[in-house]
DNA sequence: GTGAAAGCGCTAACAA
DNA sequence: TTGTTAGCGCTTTCAC
């Protein structure tokens, strides 16, 4: 056995044409039984496996979808791309991961279409993105949009409610009494926030007085940050620190406990603190973050699925009518809020 | 526009032959300047851009590596993963994740070569595997081992040096003071863990007992395990419970540290932690958490490069002498060992 | 239900 | 230094 071998050599020993094997290889109706063992067998007994590289020139794909997150590092990436991997795998498709290091010209060109190869779809999950930058794109790779964003009739969106995911959040503070309620992670002015808008609409629902100075915005998604920005807005309210503080991200909410902890004040006797994303940490955090945790598992396999009719769909000329698709979420409540 | 430019349209385009668009595209020697710039204008006005498929099938190559982990949410796995991603970008690879979920057949298939794909290389890194399941392999693709344990003289393992790495952690305590230090994440008698062998080793060299009651395993790196060996410690030495804590992993320290402190205990001022492996949550956690912190670059890079070596060596008929390849860690020292 | 042959886009002999 | 051409291994018309 000098090379691997090739579909012709599977034809050569079951004694059937080249055709017969590709039909059995594709689990195409219309072969007979016996045909089908016959092949199989011989499949199995000189362990032929198809290379793509040559199903995928001859087909006109690529073989290949890309994923484009900010860092596979950041815990909810991390898990999203986990999904996302097995979702493509069942459609036999590799998952081209490429991290843009919040590099929003990294950002625009996959949107571009700038690959170091050509790829059959593409899955993008990145804070910056907007619409407008969406309107411009003249590739018609299929695309699905991830993350909190709206993309309404510009792109296939997959994503959670954010607006009444944050609400239900928010109303989970108010339900243990909380009154003075902080958000960490959005400034007052961004209209567009479905995280603000959520606890905007709890509060006011609830009759809660809303104060800008209770909203402080983040530079960028990390625990350092969420701790500056609390310790900056106790410093403010010295004498009436918040009792709550809902956090964008669980990642914020981590460094948000550890300036509350700092500063001397428990959580969550003191301060309750929800975050948002159940990213694995929230389970080993000191206290234990409830957090809204999205169904992951439907995101990536939704996404595939879109990609996937967006291609059927070019293929048979039929349009494809973008939409926002929503998928389910839970509220964990752990020990940051009080079990 | 009807479809993609090939390369025989930017021959046709720049008046030249394929082949010399083939040698501009692959940067050989020996083109024109003049012939050079002329194909390269061709290119960038049609917007050229090579079929993979069809290249790999040239070259009968499949342009995949495989990275196999137990699981991409698991925080160390994601941020090496993310390294050899761009590693592997760099050498113009496209990586298949693949995740076994700890399940250690899903292992065993993958050191057999049984992928999705045909694969060029696969770097695997899974705690489960044992030297003996690599003596029984007969598939020749090249691999590039990770982890802590050893693979003497039987695959290409890229690695810290465990031992010595585990032995600064354990002196860093005892320069702190500590003189009664557990170790949580390994069995008094697995005579192969190299990072309780460098926990001996330290102990040994300043003189201090070793009781093998200080000694914990776990049955998973999970911060739950931590947690839960941690009280069982606790339990056991209620009168005289230990003064540090060595961890084979961040993710089970953070759990031990969660154990403390619902104890009553407090990190670092009654029980000093180590961690081991760099996770990022080690700094958002409360108290940050000191670890050794190995160069996931390096790991990252030699892994890749190994695996062109090897390949290199393939066709070339030369032997290819695998080897224990050593990579830099830094010990980190942050507030649970007193900052 | 099955077979023969053309072609997917690229690389690399071999020629010139 | 550049051109010609035969494959790489698979799918898929089209005939049988």
């Amino acid at each position: 056995m000098t090379s691997r071998p090739r579909l012709a050599d599977v034809a050569a020993r079951a004694g059937v044409s080249m055709k017969t094997v590709s039909n059995v290889i594709n689990d195409f109706r219309h072969v007979a039984p016996e045909t089908r063992a016959k092949v199989q067998a011989a499949i199995d007994e000189i362990g032929y496996r198809p290379n793509l590289s040559a199903r995928n020139l001859a087909l006109g794909r690529a073989g290949l979808i890309a994923l484009v997150v900010p860092q596979l590092d950041m815990p909810y990436f991390a898990a999203l791309s986990g999904q996302i991997l097995e979702a493509a795998a069942r459609h036999n498709w590799v998952v081209l991961i490429q991290q843009t290091g919040e590099d929003t010209s990294v950002e625009r060109d996959a949107l571009a279409g700038h690959f170091p190869q050509r790829i059959d779809g593409l899955i993008l999950s990145s804070p910056r993105i907007r619409p407008a930058d969406l309107r411009k794109r003249t590739d018609r790779t299929p695309l699905v949009m991830l993350g909190e964003r709206n993309f309404q009739g510009i792109a296939q969106h997959v994503s959670i409610d954010n607006v009444a995911a944050s609400e239900t959040a928010v109303n989970h503070l108010i339900e243990r009494g909380r009154r003075r309620i902080a958000i960490i992670g959005t400034r007052p002015t961004d209209r567009q926030h479905p995280r603000l808008a959520g606890y905007r609409r709890a509060l006011r629902a609830a009759g809660l007085p809303e104060s800008d100075d209770l909203i402080r915005p983040i530079r960028n998604n990390l625990g350092e940050e969420g701790e500056l920005q609390m310790a900056a807005l106790l410093a403010e309210h010295r004498n009436r620190p918040p009792d709550a503080v809902f956090c964008v991200t669980d990642w914020v909410a981590l460094g948000v406990i550890r300036a509350l902890q700092t500063h001397g004040l428990r959580v969550p006797d003191d301060v309750a603190v929800v975050g948002f994303d159940d990213i694995p940490y929230g389970r080993a955090a000191t206290p234990t973050l409830t957090t809204i945790s999205p169904d992951r598992a439907a995101i990536a396999r939704l996404s595939v699925e879109s990609l996937l009719a967006q291609m059927e769909a070019a293929a048979s000329g039929t349009p494809y009518e973008v939409s926002e698709q929503p998928v389910g979420y839970e509220l964990v409540v752990r020990e940051s809020t009080g079990g």
